[in-house]
DNA sequence: CTTTCATATGAATTATTGTTCATATGTTAT
DNA sequence: ATAACATATGAACAATAATTCATATGAAAG
């Protein structure tokens, strides 16, 4: 147990008189813990998840592409909430798209949304 | 191309005039897609994931387990913020504790965070 | 080129969430 | 019992985010 030490920035937040973690543990975090840019953009990944209309989404567009109407009928949901949401979606790059006339038909971008939920769901069934 | 007949609740929200997802596609979708109830419970648990402080919880405690106060020094945040943030992370049973006299040591629950996290980060890497 | 339909988007509104501040709870030592 | 320390928590405030509404863009058909 000993002083901190550990920040490059030392700032006037509170802290208690004595650390438990050993050096050894705090250069461990410190090594492993990615830039704040990089947990930034991983929360905000998840953010994307953490919205149950995008999670409806995902789940319909787990068994075919559709377009923006199909789902807003599917989700009984206005077109702009759909659509608003498939945006946050792509700038994501969950979802992928394909202009077919008049109307684009979405999809998902890559494997990883299954994987992310289906360990989701596990966790919540445990 | 057939007119909508899909959900059980027809609501006044407006539609296109044809969809494009055929019966099959439907009632698949209708099949697979879980209850609204765990769908939002699926969404509150990546609502978790969604907050740069709490992921950085998790990279702490993927090292070891540690007590409140240290994981604040670590953060450079304040002891009460940290407190919070846990207890959304105890809630959804991501970490779990032990109280040991006057300190609390969190630890990581279970293994679904490490994967939900790196499949999180390897999306980001792509 | 005008109309129609599907989709996208900006602005406003409402709802939700993270942090702070003050204080409470719970544990150990005196 | 009282003091000291670690943690937890309620309320207030500030910051974000989801939906709605009105409207814009873009494509096909007349």
């Amino acid at each position: 147990m000993k002083e901190c030490d550990i920040m490059s920035v030392q700032n006037d937040v509170e802290r208690c008189e004595y650390i438990h973690a050993h050096d050894e543990i705090i250069t461990q975090v410190n090594q492993n813990m990615p830039d704040d840019e990089i947990l930034y953009d991983l929360a905000e990944l998840f953010k994307i998840f953490g919205d149950s209309t995008r999670i409806k989404i995902l789940y319909v567009l787990f068994e075919s592409e559709m377009c923006v109407c199909d789902i807003a009928q599917l989700l009984n949901m206005t077109q702009s909430a759909i659509s608003h949401q498939l945006r946050a979606l792509k700038q994501s790059k969950l979802v992928k798209y394909r202009r077919e006339g008049k109307t684009v038909f979405y999809s998902l971008a890559d494997d990883h949304v299954h994987t992310i939920i289906n360990q989701g769901m596990e966790h919540l069934a445990e």
